[in-house]
DNA sequence: TTACTGACTCGGA
DNA sequence: ATCCGAGCCAGTA
């Protein structure tokens, strides 16, 4: 498979031009990485990402706002999050924040 | 190769 | 607003 149709670098440098203290849905990034449907698979691929990588997964949450992640996992998304200004509300990311495009 | 998984989303109740 | 069932599809085994 040539690298244009690999799916997990496309969502890679989606990702990486999230700018600090702002926001995206799994569903977003799956829409501009050209597959709609494959929000499930953008989760997939974070989860798999190697313990040095500088990709800034926390700024994609679900597309309520909310965090996804579960534990410890949550616990630091949120505070990743939070050192960069992002506010929460009720557990949910204040709409000031969310909804990032290009 | 097939089968299963799930950091999701949508539509309906 | 919340809850649930069904569909999705790139990875992974």
């Amino acid at each position: 498979m040539s690298e244009v149709d690999n799916f997990r670098q496309r969502v890679f440098q989606i990702i990486a031009a999230i700018p600090s203290g702002q926001v995206t849905t799994y569903g977003e990034v799956a829409r501009m990485a050209g597959s709609p449907r494959a929000a499930r698979q953008v989760g997939g691929v974070l989860k798999k990402l190697p313990e040095g990588s500088t990709l800034p997964w926390h700024r994609v949450v679900n597309r309520h706002g909310e965090i996804s992640l579960q534990g410890e996992d949550f616990k630091r998304q949120r505070q990743a999050l939070l050192a960069e200004g992002v506010m929460f509300r009720a557990g949910k990311i204040d709409l000031l924040t969310f909804g990032w495009k290009f």
